[in-house]
DNA sequence: CGGTGGACCTGCTGGC
DNA sequence: TGCCAGCAGGTCCACC
């Protein structure tokens, strides 16, 4: 569901209400997530310490805590957070409750279960099998046109998987890589070893315009995403090429493009891009 | 080594 | 109406 915009509204909204609350119990009504959650690790590492702070590496959220630990949760593709008084009763696909006193919790949600949720310290964060691939994320100047020049060096795949490479670069889902090639004028299909690095200083700059426009809408909600506070996002309105297959590019009028890559659709308009 | 295809899950939609 | 194929915003691993 979610890529780094909505992960970062959600993030923003954690943050103006976790810090300084104390995770007074878990209760796992659902340990199968993408990975089996380590519930006993939970009782240990989370239950008892005071939150100081909510962060974000690509699209996981770091949930940080006194004194040492950082528990760590990521959406999957229809994972939810919920932060408000402590439900009446809960609801189908209600996995993880996490109490915070007797007047709040936190209540993560995932239909399909391809989210995760584990517990690690300050220091072992940077090497955890699940973080320590990462590449750079993209709102940072690590990520540049020359980076992608160097990464892209002597590989064949095409520029949509690449972008969506966890390992090159994070936080870019199906929908903006979608939206960042239109704008960048690149076709999705386009192998990224004979790309120059004028295009890839299209395809940077793309990349943080796209993300950076979508944070600022709150995200894109495409049939259920919601923040913490169940607020929708705003982006889809402003999507040019995503799920527009068969409808007129707002640039030039040429009927927008669906092909599969990597299992995934991919949207592109046949006369912008090239 | 790089690249693809399928697996993991549930639920919704559209065609017959 | 019912059934079934196809699709969904992510990640990982086995296999060529």
């Amino acid at each position: 569901m979610p890529e780094l915009p909505e992960v970062e509204t959600i993030r923003r909204g954690l943050a103006e209400r976790l810090p300084g609350q104390t995770i007074t119990g878990v209760r796992v009504r659902q340990a199968q997530l993408r990975h089996l959650v380590d519930v006993a690790a939970l009782q240990e590492q989370a239950v008892g310490r005071t939150i100081t702070s909510v962060d974000r590496r690509a699209k996981y959220l770091l949930v940080r805590l006194q004194p040492d630990g950082v528990l760590v949760l990521h959406l999957g593709m229809t994972g939810r957070l919920w932060v408000g008084p402590p439900a009446e009763q809960d609801a189908l696909h209600d996995h993880l409750i996490f109490s915070l006193g007797p007047e709040l919790e936190l209540r993560f949600h995932d239909t399909r279960r391809f989210g995760m949720c584990f517990v690690t310290t300050e220091a072992e964060l940077p090497q955890h099998p699940r973080l320590r691939h990462l590449g750079p994320e993209p709102l940072s100047e690590a990520f540049s046109s020359a980076y992608l020049l160097e990464r892209a060096k002597g590989l064949h795949k095409p520029v949509k998987n690449f972008l969506m490479d966890a390992a090159v670069v994070v936080g870019v889902g199906n929908i903006y890589a979608s939206e960042s090639l239109f704008l960048a004028r690149l076709r999705p299909a386009r192998a990224v070893g004979r790309l120059r690095l004028q295009h890839w200083e299209r395809l940077c700059t793309a990349v943080k315009q796209v993300l950076q426009a979508a944070i600022d809408h709150h995200g894109t909600t495409f049939s259920d995403y919601v923040d913490s506070e169940g607020r929708q996002g705003n982006f889809q309105n402003q999507l040019l090429v995503y799920g527009r297959d068969g409808e007129p590019c707002r640039h030039d009028g040429r009927l927008i493009k669906r092909i599969v890559q990597a299992g995934r659709s991919s949207y592109y308009c046949p006369g912008c891009q090239r």
